[in-house]
DNA sequence: TTAGAAAATGAAAGATTCTTCCGATGACGA
DNA sequence: TCGTCATCGGAAGAATCTTTCATTTTCTAA
């Protein structure tokens, strides 16, 4: 269990969370009134979701077009071996890699689901081929290009 | 195209975006400082930016588990036929469930890969008997229940 | 039920920040 | 060289932040 007081929020925290979720850079002011709450205990309230580590953070969204990585491009991954030592080492290895965005143990017919941002395929083709199949125990590997984003990390459900 | 200026930025503007995109509540102020540059030209900047589109928003990150939204699910969806109609009949319909955060459509063995964070296992259960199997054109799906979230939703490499 | 303690609240106010105006500076083409 | 245009930083009023403090509310235990 943690330090910090029990995990419960009323229905003014939860109106905080949604209100952030959504506009990370509302002003104090803003959220109080979206809030139904003076300023003051709206910053309060605020400062302590951040405390507690219920936000773990604030984040801009950069379009990733913008920045040169038009494609995305979704890879599963089989290991050699099954074994805690072979997971750290491949785990280790993806920590690195900071084209992969996401990275996720998972139980099915892939070890693991990574989710990757590059320029373009030629891009991706020389990521794979280099680094990717490289990584330490990797088997095999199956890519999934993204063809069109329906939907893109959309907001939490609460 | 777009009706606004060229796409390129410049070092300043990279600083920003890389500097919002870690710390999205950094003030003007603050920003302006890490970027070596004067408030009103780092607000300009700034300003343009988000008028310009390349950021797309900010959101403050909840702590899934925090709002009982603990299970993460990957899970591959094969639909009946290859049409567009079927196609848009879908994606229509995973963009109305706020279960799946992400929905891609992707080449490959399946046609899409969606995310979905809800409570638990159980709780996938129900979604997976009830909505996910009964959405337009579906065939087969695949799950992949994540046992372990490795790296989530990185920055992107600018 | 009631008393007392603990926690949370809103008003207030000085410090900080935002946002825009303005003249100055620099880049570029004729 | 000159004129044009975009961008810059300083300045200042408006707005916001953040903390203090007295009050109110909530909770516990008798």
């Amino acid at each position: 269990m943690k330090d910090s007081s029990d995990d419960d929020f009323d229905r003014i925290d939860l109106k905080i969370l949604r209100a952030l979720q959504s506009e990370g850079r509302l002003t104090n002011a803003d959220l109080a009134e979206r809030v139904n709450v003076s300023p003051a205990t709206c910053h309060r309230r605020t400062q302590r979701l951040f405390e507690e580590g219920h936000i773990t953070g604030v984040r801009a969204e950069v379009a990733p077009a913008a920045v040169g990585l038009g494609a995305l491009v979704m890879v599963g991954v089989v290991l050699d071996r099954s074994t805690p030592e072979s997971f750290a080492a491949f785990e280790g290895a993806v920590l690195e890699m900071k084209e992969v965005l996401d990275c996720n143990l998972v139980a099915g017919d892939f070890d693991y689901l990574l989710k990757i941002r590059v320029r373009d395929m030629a891009d991706f083709n020389k990521l794979h081929g280099q680094k990717l199949i490289a990584l330490p125990g990797v088997r095999q590997t199956r890519t999934f290009f993204v063809m069109k984003e329906v939907k893109e990390n959309a907001r939490l459900p609460f």
